[in-house]
DNA sequence: CTTATAATCAAATCATTGTTTGATTATCGC
DNA sequence: GCGATAATCAAACAATGATTTGATTATAAG
């Protein structure tokens, strides 16, 4: 057997949709090359005409399209010129949507952070973005609090809360589920803005 | 070489605790025996010796243990007669107080999670501990905002944005950091208790 | 059409790693 | 002290799984 149809060659893209789904569901080293290639109807081996890095580059590339997702919309948000309360509810449904309809990458991003970051490959631009995304966080609360609409409150704590709260949802989420990814976000939103509330 | 002498000989104990250290560091698959064996000074095949059923029933042991530490303490405070934002505040500080004393069992219990319930031998005990853990959180909350003391809110929404937000703390805490556990713990249920503050 | 190239496969390779085995020695109860 | 047992090691074993190789065929360019 040899190769197929274009009809039925696989892109790039395709297989880093697919080992995404297979790394959130078997994790980096539980998930074997077999069955990545499996998901999208190659052998193990074809994927290196693809990735001649192999595995860990299917990995970090998988990663690489997730941070940048993740970060663009955020960023944008944070440079709009709107009130402290009302700036901070848009980054969190943001955030919190963004998460719901990527959650393989997102939940990724989370449980195998680790792992990447011990890869050799690893580029220390993960824990940079990583940093500068709770850095936009942290700013916002801070301005907040400057401003007077917020209560003080330990700006570091306060933002690992949220942080931890908002990629806790790829853990629970279901698509099928009985609330949608807006109605999740506008409520994680409600809650630490309410929590933000002075007086 | 064969038996050393009894001051040197490892202790089951001292087994479980390098375990959850290096699990935590490397993940489930990522650990080899010999990371566990050689963080306690053995060679891999002699913890078959203590664990008969190798790496996987390792593993299950320290969740096991980790599972006992963490629910033991929340029982005893839902039980207590107290009003309810004073009860969900204990319970937040004593949940958030455990992780910080346990990082590496709690990490574990966070990011290993879908391993254990994958794995052939795993009880599906684990499903049903977290889902009554997570049961007596809503139940806290629901008879707060039932009693009118907190807004209503989507319990399971707001749930889960607790769970996550002290289950993350496993993720950034550091001991030698500029926050004890105890600051920590008092600064989320402040948050939590704040956002669920009437009015 | 012809030919170069892209996409694929099957099978071999090679390293890693969980597990087993048999030998060796300290310790403990008698 | 002596034998039984516990704790350990080194080395062998077996399986798995990442990666490489060489062959094969569709496609696209000329």
């Amino acid at each position: 057997m040899a190769r197929r149809p274009a009809s039925q060659t696989v892109s790039r893209r395709a297989i880093l949709e697919a080992a995404a789904r297979v790394f959130h569901e078997r994790g980096y080293h539980g998930a074997t090359m077999q069955d990545i290639s499996g998901a999208v109807g190659l052998t193990a081996g074809s994927l290196y005409h693809h990735f001649s890095g192999g595995k860990e580059a299917i990995f970090l590339a998988v990663l690489e399209a997730g941070l940048a997702q993740v970060t663009a919309d955020l960023k944008a948000i944070v440079a709009l010129p709107l009130p402290p309360d009302e700036k901070l509810r848009r980054a969190i449904c943001a955030h919190v949507l963004s998460v719901t309809e990527h959650v393989a990458v997102a939940a990724l991003m989370v449980f195998e952070m680790r792992t990447a970051l011990s890869l050799p490959e690893a580029p220390a631009r993960y824990l940079t973005a990583r940093d500068a995304f709770e850095g936009l966080y942290r700013q916002m609360i801070a301005e907040g609090i400057a401003a007077g609409v917020f209560r003080p409150v330990d700006v570091g704590v306060f933002t690992r809360t949220l942080l931890g709260a908002a990629n806790w949802v790829s853990v629970w989420y279901r698509p099928e589920g009985r609330l949608t990814g807006v109605d999740i976000a506008g409520q994680i939103a409600d809650i630490f803005l309410n929590a933000l509330r002075a007086g």
